[in-house]
DNA sequence: TAGATTGTTAATCGATTAACAATC
DNA sequence: TAGATTGTTAATCGATTAACAATC
């Protein structure tokens, strides 16, 4: 295994290949050099051949790159094609709204539960899901493999909830909240500040003014 | 002006900053020293100072930095107090939970108006405001000043819509759709690729797994 | 084969960290 | 004043870009 430690940087631009890969093939382009996916991306081709080659020679030189190949490579890398089982924690506007978020079944990811801790939401049908109590989380749990966990509650309940789930075995925490999560186990966490994107706009805003 | 260009590496921590501090605050916590606080957050205290340099010298040599005061320079910086109104382009299951963020409420944004373009939405009533076709855009963009724009809305009917907004002088578009936005006026834009940021999670709990 | 474009090494650039003099 | 901690310069590190030999 040529496990060289690819860096943050790297990671976070493979989903925006995997993008402007899927465009491509939707534009019916069945090959493209680094070049020119330079020129669509806006950044250096330079930076594209590095970037693919942490993972491997995906291109043929002289040629350049089969689109629908490295589609599906980048797709591997980044684990889209695993089946990962999502579970949705909060029924709020949040919940709901990525519930129906359709990125979700138009790749390989399965919302397979959604819990909320307030009786009057549960028992509701979101997406062919009935809402379940969160109490009733370990039970699931035990019967079903959930992989990742969105994390679409109030901060102070999160630490709470996000210590049972990795104690039932979780993989992935999606954390939409303020609270900062750190674990023993080894669990993923990828953390969505929606304010943090808003106040960086807000800065852009503000400096168009001066 | 020492406009000394920043990067976007040191915006894009700021608002992390700003929560870190209101934290603080809310703890009673009234003085914090470089050091301590590059414990709590993780990073070094070289680091902040450093950043904090960027926009001036906001500490005292052989004290530190004065908590409230710290957090209300950021929250200049960001433009937070700057009283941005803020309409929600699309009343779907996004523009509805972003409508209900408190973080908006908290801090000093004002969602003032939502528009759909479907008829069995527009009118509706969705956080005191009543939901506007899209096509009354333009009468209302010239009645109030909207500042900044979130586009909530698919991403084939985003370019048109984005178009207009800036026409009638929308200054910030905070965009949640697939769709890549560029303008020669001078308009600041925010991408949340939500996707990018799962696929991002799904890589790490793939690494996880071998 | 000649032309094109990759994979990869080397050079540059920028961002992070360390060090320390300034100063509260 | 002595101690502490900033502001800032200098050193290091890593990431991006450029260049080019390998090769399809």
């Amino acid at each position: 295994m040529s496990e060289k430690k690819v860096s943050a940087a790297v990671i976070r631009r493979l989903p925006r290949y995997f993008r402007y890969l899927g465009e491509l093939l939707n534009q019916g382009i069945d090959r493209i050099s680094s070049n020119e996916l330079s020129e669509r991306m806006g950044v250096t081709a330079s930076q594209i051949r590095q970037d693919l080659n942490c993972f491997g020679g995906f291109g043929q030189q002289g040629f350049g790159y089969q689109v629908d190949f490295l589609y599906n490579e980048i797709g591997n890398i980044l684990g889209v094609y695993n089946g990962y089982t999502v579970i949705i924690i909060g029924a709020g506007n949040l919940g709901r709204a990525l519930a129906n978020y359709r990125f979700f079944n138009r790749e390989g990811y399965k919302i397979i539960g959604i819990f909320d801790n307030a009786q009057e939401v549960v028992g509701e049908t979101i997406k062919d899901l009935t809402v379940l109590h969160v109490d009733a989380l370990e039970q699931f749990m035990g019967q079903q493999q959930a992989d990742i966990a969105i994390l679409a509650i109030p901060r102070d309940t999160v630490p709470d909830i996000a210590e049972k789930l990795v104690k039932y075995g979780i993989k992935g925490l999606w954390n939409y909240s303020f609270a900062e999560l750190s674990f023993d186990e080894p669990v993923a966490v990828e953390n969505v500040h929606l304010s943090d994107s808003l106040m960086t706009l807000s800065y852009k805003v503000a400096q168009l003014e001066k």
